[in-house]
DNA sequence: TATCTGTACTATAGAACATAGTACGGTTAG
DNA sequence: CTAACCGTACTATGTTCTATAGTACAGATA
C-alpha cells in the first residue's frame, strides 16, 4: 500500500505518517475501514513495531485515525481532512507569495509560471518546458 | 542583523543561513560587503563559532557568500541569486499544485485563495478575513 | 482459552546538533 | 617583524531525536 525510502533523511514514522494521509485523503482508503495492525505493517514494511505506533500516534493526534484497543485502528471520514487539507495548501501558498512579495516579485506572474509548471510536470509532455 | 530563536526546532545553523539568505536576497546586504567575523556572530548570537561556521559553509555552499582565508566571508553578487530563488519558488509551488491536482482540488481556484490571503496576511487588514 | 489487537514501558545504539577547546595558516594594522 | 585579527580543521563531550529490541499488560474475539 505505502512504501518507505530507507535513504531518505525523512524519518520512517515520518514517511509512514504522510503516505497514509495521502492515501486516506485521496480516498483509496473508506470512512471505518480497518488500518494493518501494528505488527503486521511492521514487517511488510521491514521497520519496527515501535516505529509504526509512533506513526499510527501522530495520525491519531492529527485525526485521520482513531484506535480502539484490542481491536485496531480505524479511518476516519476525509470530508473534513479534505477541507482541512485544503486550507493547508492555501496556506502554505500563500506564505512562499509572501517572500516573494518581500523580494519584489511579481506574484500573479509567478503563479501562471507555477501552474503551467504543475501540469507540465504532472505528464511528461514539453510544451516550453526546460529539461531538469 | 539577525536573530535566533532558541526555542525553535530548527537548528541554530539553519535560523542563520535562513537569516542570511534573506538580508542578501533582499539586497539588505550588498554585493562584496563583508560578512561579520565567525567568532564576533558567535558573540553576537550567543551561540558557538563552531555553528555559526557550519552556517557559513552552507552560505557559501549556495552561492550566497564567498570566504577569502584570513580575510573573511564576504556577499556574492545577488543578481542571480534572486533568479534562482524565484526559480525555487516556482518549483514549491508547484509542488503543491500537483497535490491538489491529485486530490481533485480546483487548483486556480486555489490560487486565487491563496493570493487573496497572502495581500490580507501582510497587512492587517481584515478583509473577508478569519481570525486565526 | 488462545490469539489477535493496541498500548506502555525500559534499554540500547546511532546520527544530528551544539558546545568547548586547541591548533594552524593567511591577512593586516602597528 | 609582531600582534591581533581572520578562516579553517580538528578532537571531545553532552543532549536530543530516531530506530530497534524486548517485555508486559489489557481489551476483543473466534
Amino acid at each position: 500500500m505505502i512504501c518507505i525510502n530507507f535513504q531518505d533523511s525523512r524519518p520512517i514514522y515520518e514517511q509512514i505518517v504522510d503516505g497514509y494521509k495521502h492515501l486516506i485523503l485521496a480516498g483509496v482508503l473508506e470512512q471505518d475501514e480497518r488500518m494493518p495492525s501494528v505488527r503486521n505493517l511492521a514487517v511488510e514494511l521491514s521497520t519496527n513495531p515501535n516505529t509504526v505506533q509512533k506513526a499510527f500516534m501522530e495520525l491519531e493526534r492529527e485525526g485521520f485515525i482513531y484506535s480502539v484497543r484490542g481491536r485496531g485502528n480505524f479511518v476516519n471520514s476525509s470530508g473534513q481532512l479534505l477541507e482541512k487539507k485544503r486550507e493547508e495548501l492555501v496556506d502554505d501558498i500563500s506564505k512562499l507569495l509572501i517572500e516573494a512579495e518581500e523580494l519584489s516579485l511579481d506574484s500573479e506572474q509567478l503563479l501562471r509560471d507555477a501552474l503551467q509548471k504543475s501540469k507540465v510536470g504532472c505528464c511528461d509532455s514539453d510544451v516550453g518546458g526546460k529539461m531538469q
